[in-house]
Parts: structure tokens; C-alpha cells; sequence
DNA sequence: CTCGCCCGTTAAAACGATTTACATGACGAT
DNA sequence: ATCGTCATGTAAATCGTTTTAACGGGCGAG
């Protein structure tokens, strides 16, 4: 309610005054006793500043947006968690935009859906811009982004668009999945993909072929089968998987929602988890251990990868500078009843 | 990067043509020939209105604040997709506001937080504000929302703030898991209630007592406990009930995730799910097939929810004027394995 | 004694869209 | 022919903050 003037008129100074005060503004210098008083006064009166005076002033809005899939999928969740505690640091606000939402929106009425995102990028709502790899956002946000100059961080993989790149250590994570079967004995794996394409599912076959091409065991493509992140998606190529190569014992699998479809899938089909066959996944989720079977999982530095997508927005953290920043925290191997000797 | 000015230069009319043709101004009159050449213009330059400049002229941020406990779990998740498509229908765009991420991040770091929701209610930076019944927001924000008389909705239940409340059919929810139980046989069953005091705790527990009322079996307090929504207290509340009333045989658990500590932690102590004891829960996630057993719940409508949130902020929607609405979609028996026969 | 200079402060001009109050024009009526 | 009126269009003020350019006063140096 109070404004800047109001301000400036309760301690006797002009506005401009009250503005550096307010700000901190080291460049002038400013009367121990003038700050005081403005001091004193913006306390006692509550002032603070009117945002959109201060976006039209210097062409911040102080929001970023972050546009996933879906907000319900805990990874994103917890990506988004982290992006929001960074975004909270530098003074900036998460504006949500889920992908899914239009989807449930357009099935629900058929007139034209306003594109929230779409004005925001195209009428300068947003400082910066994080998107999911995979359709975090339509062709026109991206037109319009790129028109706008506004910063872009894509998330997972390296699709061509974008300023920086953020992505989690992947490799890393299917050679400790990978490295945690062979402890057990087993010597045949396979492993179930994510999309192909993208840099991450590159990055997790990697993982996955060089930790068993290191002890000599058998790599080839027959053994890698690539499904979307959908239960469904992942029984079916587990199913598939099996069918062309029955002697596996061990499965790895890039995304922990097709593996519970595969552990589903498979249980139906009469294997028996881990006795028949051992299941390690890609990301820890809370309700992991509390699965058919608990499954062994390694946790991702989700929270860091929205921390780090934030920072790469505002030039800071580490690994400043480079197009593309891997998150340095190491995963985490979480040993539960999916994965037993061979 | 076009201005309104811009647009009315090239299209030889006053700004203020402009203005009211992006608007679809239909009080004042303008010739067809004009409205043509100045939207052609819009269309080619690319003109989109500044949204700080509308704010600040309009006092309109266009922003929503929804304000949860933690954007991971997915019930709070369904709640923001609700409300983000009924945001992005009235043009307007959701900030999230996840509480946790402040505790992650002062135990990150112990210098002082700025905090977001404070900055943006302060600043008039939100039109509105919704909020989880139970701590989504700190008393700073509140004091503040009420100063500056920001619309305030409080989900779940009444705890004297906000100006409008929204709630769950929560009665009916709990009585649709009973008489599911009570028709497979069970005549000894127990409520394992969220949080004491509040509204939904209050209608839940009531929906339990009047179904096994109508009945005629027993449903006095001692077949009721109370527990947080976590996992560690439901299987801590549920040990302590069936220490109490040994002869229960069924179970309504008021949240589906101290439902699964339940679970858990019965089947540790030797019972067996469902011969021993069924359960059946309310509020159905996309896991619940997945459990180590497959639990019958109840799926509430969030996503309604959410949308009459913001349809309670936006005043408009069914229920418009009184200061609560209960969302009238049915919720929804989900039958799994968790429950059987007596 | 006066000229310049630094210091703290202030006045005023942005930023871009909206809207009120006013101007211009045409046209009909008297 | 003159006035009134309605239909279109325009000029200018406004929202609140930031920032640049200017301003007065005090003081040291010439």
C-alpha cells in the first residue's frame, strides 16, 4: 500500500533517496543519519516495492519459468524443489507451466486454450526459461523465446535448443546400477532403455556397456531394448527383452517407472523377482520401497540438477561459462529386495 | 520487442486504437476498416502487451501463488495441475510456492532466505492466493495477504483465514471405504485419522462413524487414532490400535500415505494383508497397484479441487458467493487387493 | 577572494499500456 | 445556413520505481 513517495515523504528525503536505501545501492553514498531515517521509515510503514514498477523499470519480471510434463511425476517434483529453493536465493519466483494440464485442459472444454506460457515469454513474463528435453514446451514458446533473447536451460539432453545444457551424471548412475549386478554374480544383463536419442539414454547405455565391457562380459544390442518412461511401455519391452534373450538374469533399467512396469510384467509372467531376475533402476522415488518388490534404485541428484538449471540461468554456481554443466553429486546406490544373487 | 506505440505507428493510428483493439474494447466504436489494419499489424509485427506495463496500470499481476507443503508428493501435485488449467483459462499464470524447499534450504545454508511469497504478496506481485490448510504459508505472508487484501482460498479446511474455503467430499469419501468394507463382511473396523482438528480430519471421521451407525456396529473413539500423513506415523498408529482393539479386522485410513506405513508396518509385525486385516484408504495415486500390496483406495477429485480454487478466487464457477465450496465430484472406489472378505 | 570540485541530495525523464477527457468530422434536423 | 449530435479518433495523464543529469553548499587551492 505504501509507495515509494509515501516513503520519500515520511523521511523528509526524495524519492530517489528512498530507492537507494531500499536497495542498497553502494555506488552513492548516502548520510549515515539520511539511511536511518529512510530506514526507519520503510519499516515502519511495511513499504515494499511494487513489482511490476520495478519489471517495467528494468525489464526483470523476476520469474522464471519451469515447463515440465507433469508436476505429479515425483522426479519432476523434485526437480522442480530444487529449482524453486535457487530460484528463491536470487530474489526470482518459479512460475509453473505443465504440459499435461493442456492436455486435460483441451480434453475438457474444445475451445482454444489460452497458452499462459506463450504470453509470458512473448510479453516478457519470464527472465529465463527451463524446459524438459522432451516437449517441456510447444514450437511456439520456443520461437518466441528465442525472439525475445530469453535465456534458455534445457534439462537432460542436448536437443539443439537452448543456451546451456544441465545434466545429471548418467553414465555414472548405470555403471553403479550395472557394477552392483555383476557384484552379484550375475554375467548376463540387459538393459532397458529410455527414448533413443536422447543424450541421457545415450549416457545410461554407455554406462551400462562400458561397466560390463570392463569385465568382459557380453554388451551387444540385442540386449538393450528402449521404452518410454510409461508402466506399460516398460512391461511390454521387458517382455520383448526376454523373449529374444532368455538367458538374462538381470535387468538395469534408465527410468524407474518402465522398470516397475517391467517388475509387474514379469511377476505376471511367472518370474520371480529377484530370484528369477534382478531389477536395478535409474532414480529413486519414495515409494520405492514400498513396491511389490522394493526396489533397488540409484538416486539422482534431482534437487541439484534444478538448483544447477537456476544458476545456469543466472550465470552463477559452478561450472560457469560451458553450454553444457553436469551435476557433480554423485548418484547413489540404493540396495533393496529387487536385486539378489545370481 | 514491438510497442504499442510501434503497432500504432505502423498502422497510422493513435495508441490508443491499439490498446483497445488488443483488448476487444467493445464500448467504444471503431471502424471495421481500422480494427482490420491495426490487428494485420499486431499479427505482423508480432505485438505482444508488456505484461509489467498492464500490471502496473492495472494493478494486475496476473499471477496466482499456490502455496503446498512439498510439489513432490502427488496429491498436492494434482492439485496444482487443476489449478494451473483453470489459471491459464482465466489468462492467468500459477507461481509455485513449496514450502519444504525453504527447510532444505536453510538447512543448506544459514544465512537468512529471502522469501519469495513475502516479496510477491508484499509487492501486490499476486492476484491471489491459495493455500494448504495446514502451514502453506508462514504468518508473515498471511499478515501481509490480509493488509494488502490479497483473495486468499484455503484448501482441505476452516482454520479461520482466507476468504474462501474448499473441500474435498470428504465425508463421503470415508463412507464410501467403509461400506465397502462393511459389504465384504467386516463388523470391527478402525479409523486410522490424519490430524486432529481439522475440517477434513473431522468429515472423514464422521463419514466412518455414521456408515458403521447406520449399520449398527460399534464405532466409539477408541477405534480411532490419529497420525500425520507420513509413513513412519501410520505404521506407528496402526501397531497402537491394534494393540488397543485387538479384534479389528479391517482398517479406513483417511490418508492413502500413512495408509501404506500401515501396511507396512502390520505385515512386519506378522498380519497379513488382506486375511488378517484389509485396508482401504482414501486418495488414490498412481503407485497404489504398485504397493507390496495393491491398495484399495478412494480417488478424491484433486484436480477439481484445484480448479475451484482459482474459481473461487477468479469468483466465478459453480458455488459462486458462498465462503465454501465442496466439490461435488464423486469420489471414486478403487477395489485392489488390500481389502477381502471377513 | 574567487574559482573549481567533491558531496549529498533532488528534480525529472524514462519504462509501456490504459483510460479519461477532449477534438474532429460528418450528417441530420430545424 | 446553423446548430446539435453522434461516431471515431487523439492527446495526455497515470501507475510506481529507477536512474541520469543537474544543483547547491562547503572547502581547499591558487
Amino acid at each position: 500500500m505504501p509507495r515509494l513517495a509515501d516513503v520519500a515523504k515520511a523521511s523528509k528525503v526524495s524519492p530517489a533517496i528512498v530507492s537507494r536505501v531500499a536497495n542498497g545501492d553502494r555506488s552513492l553514498k548516502i548520510t549515515a543519519e539520511t539511511r536511518r531515517r529512510v530506514e526507519q521509515a520503510i519499516r515502519e510503514m511495511g513499504y515494499r516495492p511494487n513489482r511490476a514498477a520495478q519489471s517495467l523499470r528494468s525489464a526483470q519480471s523476476g520469474f522464471i519459468a519451469l515447463a515440465v510434463h507433469d508436476i505429479t511425476n515425483p522426479v519432476y517434483g523434485e526437480i522442480a524443489r530444487g529449482a524453486g529453493a535457487a530460484a528463491a536465493r536470487i530474489g526470482k519466483a518459479l512460475v509453473m507451466s505443465d504440459s499435461s494440464e493442456h492436455e486435460a485442459e483441451t480434453a475438457h472444454l474444445p475451445e482454444t486454450v489460452p497458452d499462459t506460457l506463450v504470453d509470458l515469454v512473448g510479453g516478457h513474463g519470464v527472465d529465463g526459461l527451463i524446459l524438459q528435453a522432451n516437449g517441456g514446451a510447444s514450437d511456439q514458446v520456443l520461437a518466441l523465446a528465442a525472439r525475445e533473447k530469453t535465456p534458455m536451460v534445457v534439462l537432460q539432453a542436448d536437443i539443439g535448443i537452448g543456451d546451456q545444457v544441465v545434466l545429471l551424471p548418467d553414465e555414472q548412475a548405470a555403471r553403479l546400477a550395472t557394477g552392483h549386478l555383476i557384484g552379484l554374480g550375475h554375467t548376463r544383463i540387459g538393459c532397458l532403455a529410455t527414448n533413443p536419442g536422447l543424450t541421457f539414454t545415450g549416457a545410461r547405455i554407455a554406462g551400462w556397456r562400458r561397466t560390463l565391457e570392463a569385465h568382459g562380459l557380453r554388451h551387444d544390442d540385442t540386449r538393450v531394448v528402449h521404452a518410454p518412461a510409461t508402466i506399460a511401455a516398460g512391461a511390454d519391452a521387458a517382455a520383448t527383452l526376454l523373449a529374444r534373450s532368455g538367458d538374462i538374469t538381470a535387468l538395469v533399467c534408465c527410468n524407474i517407472v518402465p522398470a516397475i512396469g517391467a517388475m509387474m510384467g514379469l511377476t505376471e509372467r511367472g518370474y520371480r523377482v529377484p530370484d528369477d531376475i534382478s531389477i536395478a533402476a535409474i532414480h529413486d522415488i519414495p515409494m520405492a520401497p514400498f513396491l511389490k518388490v522394493a526396489m533397488t534404485t540409484v538416486a539422482m541428484p534431482l534437487f541439484e540438477m534444478g538448483v544447477a538449471a537456476v544458476e545456469a540461468l543466472a550465470g552463477c554456481g559452478p561450472g560457469d561459462g560451458g553450454p553444457v554443466r553436469i551435476i557433480d553429486t554423485e548418484p547413489r546406490l540404493i540396495v533393496r529386495a529387487s536385486t539378489g544373487r545370481a
